[in-house]
DNA sequence: TTCCAGGACCCTG
DNA sequence: CAGGGTCATGGA
């Protein structure tokens, strides 16, 4: 299996390793990550991004909606810089794209982010893997399953070095488990989903869109962590301590349809310290 | 040593 | 409702 598609504002570095996905690494030009039960490497070169199958299977199909490469990236793009602000941080973001992960890994990732950092997360969620997770080769483990999350107890958990976070990955797998919550999503409206999410222990708000846009490529979707708050106080003028609602109505009304985009470029461009806030 | 990291939750006033 | 403290862990 090998997918081919163009390399024409789509960075791989910027999509993979900013702090939508934990698990890819870079090795010299190649990304190496999991999707699904499958080990993939994507390359860039000759204006092609090349995607090949190392280990396990996984179909074309399934690698063209990971990489969203479907979507049109243009006219987001355009849509989105109509804001001159957002516009700016584009020459430091563009390329960067949303993808779309597999929900219950990455509703888990993000309760490991609560008061955590990317690295950490990234170390959690590969212990997490390698111990509870299906072998794929030797190095690569699958992302554990519900159920199998949903059988451990407290302790076993906390030896990923999740910490606190251990309790609510263990009751959200285990209300996952029981309830097949991840998948009613499709067919609820936002706010339904959001309220869904939210009841699961371990979720807030901003964790719930991280999911909504990371996860179901809902695009209007904006979490709002610590960084996009500057962004939104020192850029746009809206007060610091605003309630997460009134910071998404006053973005959603400037982007209605890409607002997750739009705040992700600022994102990509503050965290980097490419824009000041 | 102290502070912070892609927050959520609980307790107070 | 708003404002605080608390929760593990590792790096700066």
């Amino acid at each position: 299996m090998e997918l081919v598609f163009s390399s024409k504002n789509y960075s791989l570095e910027k999509t993979l390793l900013s702090g939508q996905t934990f698990r890819w690494n870079a090795k010299d030009d190649r990304y190496i990550g999991i999707i699904g039960h499958s080990v993939v490497e994507a390359c860039s070169m000759d204006n092609q991004i090349r995607v090949s199958v190392l280990a396990g299977a996984i179909s074309e199909s399934e690698l063209c909606r990971y990489f969203a490469i479907e979507e049109n990236y243009d006219e987001i793009v355009e849509s989105v810089s109509k804001d001159e602000i957002v516009k700016r941080a584009l020459q430091h973001s563009c390329g960067y794209r949303i993808v779309q992960q597999e929900p219950f890994e990455t509703l888990i990732s993000f309760i490991d982010s609560a008061n955590n950092s990317v690295r950490n997360i990234r170390t959690q969620i590969d212990k997490l893997c390698k111990r509870f997770g299906e072998k794929i080769t030797d190095e690569y483990y699958s992302f554990p399953t519900p159920s199998k999350l949903a059988s451990l107890d407290e302790q076993e958990l906390r030896e990923v070095g999740v910490g606190f976070r251990a309790k609510y990955i263990l009751a959200a797998s285990r209300k996952i488990n029981d309830d097949g919550i991840l998948e009613k999503i499709d067919k609820l409206n936002s706010c339904d989903a959001i309220e869904l999410l939210t009841s699961l222990p371990g979720v807030g708000q901003k964790i719930a869109d991280c999911v909504l846009l990371f996860a179901y490529h809902r695009l209007e979707r904006i979490p709002l962590d610590v960084w996009v708050k500057r962004v939104l106080h020192n850029l746009y003028a809206l007060p610091e301590k605003a309630k997460y609602e009134e910071l998404e109505e006053a973005i959603q009304k400037i982007h209605p349809k890409y607002a997750g985009y739009a705040l992700q470029f600022l994102y990509e461009a503050a965290r980097k310290k490419e824009i000041k806030v």
